[in-house]
DNA sequence: CTAATAGTGTCTATTAGACATTATGTG
DNA sequence: CACATAATGTCTAATAGACACTATTAG
């Protein structure tokens, strides 16, 4: 059946790599969008990323980061495959394959990078629910938002999303965001104070009230499971 | 920077879409390799797929099934995306991407299919990791046995593989070879019963010994996920 | 002092682990 | 009857939820 060369003659899909980078600031959980300067979607919101280079990119992580780094200046601290969509009718121009990462990063460290780029914003997630984004991505935005979610109920990986130096009560806040629902303090705090995850810096942040420790993330902290999930709304 | 246009003229990596198909035969786990009749590789054995077929293919989903039919005769009661690889060195003729899928299937469903194709087999999972096998597939078997392995811990998706009735020890030890672990059958048997994923046929089947109910999967079983999971091994 | 926020003590409820016991079939 | 396997009873251990309480800062 397949005579060899066969598949020679088969047209190949658009391949593009797009990513959904969290923040977390001003206590709300934000993505970061980029206005199309090119047709199609021209004008339309929608992911950072783009097509996949082959004389540059190593492999699909690198073309990721070459699109965050070209929008937010640094390499996030969390990036991790989220799914890949391919079909023939999310892209105007014909069928196209998106491989999709999920990436955390703290608002602080590209603060400068995004506010000096006119097409490159930080959106509130429940705003971006509620816009018009080019092709499917929204969608993808759907997937990363329940993806971070199941994250947060057995994980503390979405603390990335803070910088190096975080309090607990703004990982637990984070958590909340993600899981939309209220966490017990209590269980919040020593689920993380026994699997020993994070580092005590010694260092406090004061802002109204007793203050509070600052803690920087272990390496073990990315790939920590905990058996015990926190219960879902 | 980015003239308009500029992308048409990048060249566009080879797209094929690969699954891991396991199954619970004779107290084993098994996957379905295929020997490669065509360069590059030829000779070596590999996971079922190829290329996507855009004059064909719906979507990415579609080639997989494709090919999975191809191969075994029927549609797999469960697949899911696993991961997608993509780099300059993974194939000898250049930058590839392959989107990898999980299915599972009972082996009696395409017994008779499989049997009959030479270049198609069923092989002992613990065998496969010892072939050399063709291109990166050995990593993505590696990925796709991890993510049965966490699937174990906190659901009952694994009884996919199992034919349509089955009876709970049949589930546990399918359920132990991925976990790698003995598991209490009081543990495993009340997780299932509290949360109602099973219906009970009914029927028994007899092999030495008391009767043994044969259940079937209720539809909440492929989307449900237990709050705490079995202990890891 | 009060207000505000950080952090702890402690009880309950749930559920997995351990393992003994009972149930139901064959020969 | 013995034997094998299925299914259940029941106790313990671990940990999340609930919520009251204490600690530490500012003003």
């Amino acid at each position: 059946m397949n005579k060899k060369g066969a598949h020679k003659t088969i047209d190949k899909p658009l391949l593009t790599v797009d990513s959904v980078l969290f923040t977390y600031h001003e206590k709300s959980l934000k993505i970061l969008l980029v206005e199309r300067s090119s047709t199609p979607e021209k004008g339309k919101w929608g992911l950072p990323g783009g097509i996949v280079n082959i004389a540059v990119d190593e492999d699909l992580k690198a073309t990721a980061l070459r699109k965050l780094i070209e929008k937010t200046g640094v390499n996030p601290p969390y990036l991790d495959q989220l799914e890949t969509l391919g079909n023939r009718s999310r892209d105007p121009r014909g069928w196209s394959v998106t491989v999709c990462y999920t990436a955390l990063m703290a608002y602080q460290v590209c603060e400068n990078h995004v506010s000096h780029v006119s097409d490159v914003d930080w959106i509130e997630l429940n705003k971006v629910l509620n816009m018009d984004l080019a092709f499917d991505h929204k969608k993808i935005i759907h997937s990363a938002k329940e993806r971070m979610r199941q994250r947060a109920l057995y994980s503390i990986t979405p603390g990335f999303a803070l910088p190096d130096k975080f309090t607990l009560t703004d990982l637990q806040h984070l958590h909340e965001l993600l899981i939309g629902k209220q966490i017990q303090k209590r269980s919040f705090r020593r689920r993380i104070e026994q699997a020993d995850l994070l580092f005590d810096t010694g260092e406090k942040q004061q802002e109204r009230g007793r203050p509070a420790t600052l803690y920087r993330m272990k390496k073990q902290a990315i790939t920590h499971r905990f058996v015990r999930n926190l219960e879902e709304s």
